[in-house]
DNA sequence: TCGCCGCAAGCTGCATACATCATCAGCAAA
DNA sequence: TTTGCTGATGATGTATGCAGCTTGCGGCGA
């Protein structure tokens, strides 16, 4: 399988960042699934570097919650459980209500413009149901909604759980495709239309529900588990 | 000079969970000053380990943003601007807003006890104006507060974005001590009377409305840089 | 005297060899 | 049959040497 983003294709400043980035999106798109041993030997291979920088992804992956090292036994894809799920999904969605308490510091139409092409991908992606694209666009709404957020640490943190969640939903993203790609359009919809009317405390409300009605669409997926 | 937390001496097993406590304590405590150079070489050998569990520490101390990195020229403590500042303390504010919206998950009685205990000693490290003493019981209610808050994420940033805080007051300490130990003492108090309440919500508010008299106490000396 | 170029020193980044730990199969003794 | 020991195995943890990057100083030329 081909990479999903070919970061770690320079060359010699900053390998690990390309290479964190690499397994990350493989945790994330599960192509890693909860449970799956993360050898270094292998990777280092793989990724034709030495087992040093690839300590270093892990590490870090450990440190996001997205893998775990264990001495002498090896480092695997954490595992979430219903609990941790709620936990993560819930946060999230306190943090986005915050966003409103923060003036946006982008440019307003430069994420308008983004969002307009986002749109017209997700319509593409929707009929095609390609779940790689809409999980990228996802990637990509995040983005956006992250260059709206006035405050750094909320920022970081509102990224930092993106990904901790992202990977959940995708596990289940074949059975509620249809549901999700459409509520992902009314999604940015409305989100265009919260910034025009310069409401940013509606974008984050928006995608507060956006966020519990994905938890809620998931829920079941875990209670059969 | 001896350590503040003799974490350190465990010998084989996690060196690096010790050395990166003993590290950020240090950060934290102004021993190692904002733009104070952290040679590796040099750590490693106060440490009698490589460079390599040394590098571990400062990378996750990089991805913390206590410390940056830059290949060639060395690793730094970082410094915070008056921007970042109120980035991180506002957002540790909206932070304990939402304490109140989840179950506490501890013992109630256990939390009591230890904030009993906390006051003595406060009243003690007061009168004797023991700063590190002071700073060593802020570290205390931090955890004692992080026991009652009922959402893991939430926890993990809440510790998270104090760790960053909690230098930035120590390095003004000097001239608030009074006022900031005396508040301490009262809200060290107040979190008592409002769990034998059993009003968690007006936890987080206390401790919301402490961090912004912080703030607003440390401000000052920012702007005169 | 000023400015530019190049080299050298010091640091981090990476590769590799070795040490240590956890696990399990296999065997022997109860 | 069960239990407990033991050695092999494969993983991560650590030490160390070398490569590459950044910076500053000193020398050289205008």
């Amino acid at each position: 399988m081909e990479e999903i983003l070919n970061e770690h294709s320079r060359a010699s400043r900053g390998q690990v960042a390309g290479i964190y980035q690499a397994i990350r999106d493989r945790i994330c798109l599960l192509h890693y699934p909860p449970g799956k041993k993360l050898a270094e030997y292998e990777l280092a291979e793989e990724f034709a570097v030495s087992r040093t920088p690839i300590r270093q992804a892990l590490q870090r992956l450990e440190y996001d919650g997205l893998a775990e090292i264990r001495n002498g036994v090896g480092t695997t894809v954490t595992v979430i459980d219903r609990h941790t799920f709620e936990d993560i999904f819930t946060f999230r969605m306190h943090l986005s209500e915050l966003i409103g308490d923060f003036p946006a510091p982008a440019e307003i139409p430069t994420v308008l413009s983004s969002l307009d092409h986002l749109i017209d991908m997700a319509e593409q992606t929707r009929s095609d149901r390609d779940m790689v694209g809409f999980w990228r666009l996802n990637h990509a709404l995040q983005d956006a909604t992250g260059k709206l957020i006035g405050n750094q640490s909320l920022r970081e943190t509102h990224t930092r759980y993106y990904f901790l969640a992202c990977r959940i939903w995708y596990s289940v993203i074949e059975g509620i495709f249809d549901d999700q790609s459409a509520d992902f359009i009314i999604e940015a919809h409305e989100i265009v239309k919260a910034l025009k009317a310069g409401d940013l405390r509606a974008v984050g409300f928006i995608q507060r529900n956006h966020i519990a009605l994905g938890m809620h669409r998931i829920a079941p997926f875990f209670r059969s588990e």
